[in-house]
RNA sequence: GGGGACGUAGCUCAAUCGGUAGAGCACCGGCCUUUUAAGCCGUUGGUUCUGGGUUCGAGUCCCAGCGUCCCCA
């Protein structure tokens, strides 16, 4: 164990885990408690009145300040400064002697940056100037004074009062560098949300793009509405769910893998438009593209069809860009600065045009154009898959032409331009209705982005019987360890027995829509508490 | 699932061929009322991810495990 004779002053209150208290630890515990002696409680008091640091930067005014400036020392002056009370995170601090100089953080940081604070000893009040003189980085404060500017020019509240907002005991990271660990970014988001401010923008512009969502779907007639995640059998997509167990009726539940089947028995009871955005769990793999619990969307329309949620999802996609457009514009551009016919936003190496009308081709063009025949050749793709390599032995003909489409159509896709990818063969559409002109093909789209598949939207099956052979037709497809936990719903028959309205069904990926948005390249950036391996799980078996 | 890279002080990173484990920041003591990663002087701080092995000697080489990232399926 580590001497730690050098601070052998064991800490008044020590932490409750019994173990060595870290040095850094201990000696921060020691600055709490000096705060404690001054009277202050180190843990701080609820604050009315606080602006955000951006706010008072805004509230600044230069004409006052000159005129203290000019005039602060005569007689009958009247100070005109603008006075603000902020609370924020202590990042640099610089001690003068008897002029401490803090730089404080909050949510707003990637909006102008930290605050200055200068606590004078000749200008604040007694108690603020101790507090300045004990604290440590990374702990939080409340300070209040007029709004100035130093002589080299930044704005500063300098303060006239200083307040304890919570004693930080754990050391913060290096002052320059910052958190740059990846991991530790995102086992401990909390240090990363204020470490770097770009997360923290990253995740607030992800929860105003989710509030902008729901306000397009209201607006447009949706009702949000939720339905099970405890559900008997997890259906509505071809994935491995998570199981679980119910003490209460001793009966094995799953976390739903999609609410597709719910939100259709909504339309059978008769709401017109439902949507709902929420967490669907998926027991497969993990990756920059996948995290086992995702919100998705998921929207229906009664009367409506695939083309009809084409136009819902390109006007969304161009309102959301247009909106984080306008967010990401300086402060003087207004929405109505920005035309929304021409938004585009940078994912990765793209500028992604959400402003002109998306790109439109059948599944039928775009092999044709990559594999130069027909995909209604099946002996010339069998020939093409084997000689590239790619899955064929034991496919039927409809699934060996998606291995090649999928590795060379999608490949066509421009990234920086999305694209409807429409009329997917109805073969490997099985929950799709055909197109009335060419049963071959079903009315479905998928959307595509930045090379990344965006979701899907369909016409909806609504006939009960055709939608029956087409469960028990995959169900007899599954293999063994699938048949374990796909099922059918007969429930969910008896429902389109009822009757279905016809119905448009869309299915969106938020987390990655937000990706695109906030030009993240992994999901993990726009999930705040992304899963992790645990750590210490070196106790197997 | 396969391949590759990585894991060193609280943080960010060094450490030559296998030869005394270092720096900056942070921390501690001292000085300073306009600083900007403040500055100046003096200190402190290590289970080199874990467990084995090779060796006179392992952060470094070998094996296994844990975790992270990248590529592929």
């Amino acid at each position: 164990m580590g001497d730690t004779s050098a601070t052998p002053s064991t800490p008044a209150s020590a932490s409750g885990s019994g173990e060595t208290v870290h040095r850094l630890e201990a000696q921060r515990r020691e600055n709490r408690d000096a705060v404690a002696a001054l009277g202050l409680n180190p843990y701080g008091l609820a604050q009315a009145g606080l602006v955000s640091c951006a706010e008072a930067r805004r509230m600044f005014d230069p004409e006052a300040d000159e005129h203290e400036k000019a005039h602060g020392k005569e007689d009958g002056f009247v100070d005109r400064r603008p006075v603000a009370r902020i609370a924020g995170r202590v990042m640099l601090l610089r001690d003068n002697g008897k002029l401490v100089w803090l730089q404080l953080r909050d949510e707003t940081a990637s909006d102008g940056g930290d605050l200055q604070v200068a606590v004078s000893k000749r200008d604040c009040d007694e108690m603020g100037f101790a507090l300045a003189k004990t604290a440590d980085l990374g702990d939080i404060v409340v300070a209040e004074g007029p709004l100035t500017r130093t002589k080299t020019g930044e704005v500063t509240v300098w303060a006239s009062r200083l307040a304890p907002g919570a004693k930080s005991v754990a050391a913060p990271p290096e002052k320059w560098a910052g958190l740059q660990d990846v991991e530790t970014r995102y086992r401990k988001r909390y240090i990363d949300l204020y470490a770097n401010p770009d997360t923290m923008r990253t995740l607030r512009l992800r929860s105003m793009i989710v509030a902008n969502m729901r306000r397009f779907l209201r607006e447009r007639g949706f009702l949000e509405v939720e339905t099970p995640m405890l559900q008997t059998q997890a259906g509505g997509a071809a994935a491995r769910p998570f199981l679980t167990h119910m003490n209460a009726l001793d009966i094995p539940l799953s976390l739903r893998i999609a609410p597709e089947l719910y939100l259709k028995r909504l339309l059978v009871g008769g709401m017109r438009r439902v949507f709902e955005i929420g967490r669907n769990f998926r027991n497969e793999g993990l990756s920059r593209r996948h995290n086992p619990e995702f919100t998705a969307l998921e929207a229906y329309e009664a009367f409506g069809d695939c083309d009809s949620m084409m136009e819902l999802t390109e006007s969304l996609l161009r309102e959301l860009a247009h909106f984080v457009a306008v967010e990401s514009a300086p402060e003087e551009v207004t929405s109505g600065d920005i035309d929304p016919a021409h938004v585009k936003l940078p994912f990765g190496a793209w500028m992604v045009d959400y402003g002109s009308p998306f790109a439109r081709v059948t599944y039928g063009e775009l092999f044709e154009k990559a594999m130069g025949f027909p995909m209604t050749d099946t002996e010339k793709a069998r020939a093409a898959a084997k000689e590239r390599g790619l899955k064929h032995e034991g496919l039927a003909d409809a699934f060996v032409i998606n291995e090649l489409f999928e590795e060379f159509g999608e490949a066509l896709i421009d990234p920086a331009r999305p694209t409807f990818v429409t009329k997917y063969p109805s073969a490997i559409s099985p929950l799709t209705r055909p197109d009335p002109a060419n049963p071959d093909l079903a009315d479905r789209w998928d959307l595509f982005i930045g090379k990344m598949e965006i979701g899907p939207a369909y016409t909806e099956l609504n006939d009960p019987d055709v939608q029956e052979a087409k469960f028990r037709e995959q169900l007899g497809g599954a293999d063994e360890e699938e048949r374990a936990f796909r099922t059918l719903d007969e429930d969910f028959i008896e429902a389109l027995k009822v009757g279905m309205p016809p119905a448009g069904g869309l299915g969106l990926g938020v987390d990655r829509i937000v990706m695109l948005l906030t030009n993240s390249d992994t999901i993990r950036d726009v999930i705040p508490f992304p899963f992790m391996r645990p750590l210490n799980s070196t106790e197997g078996e």
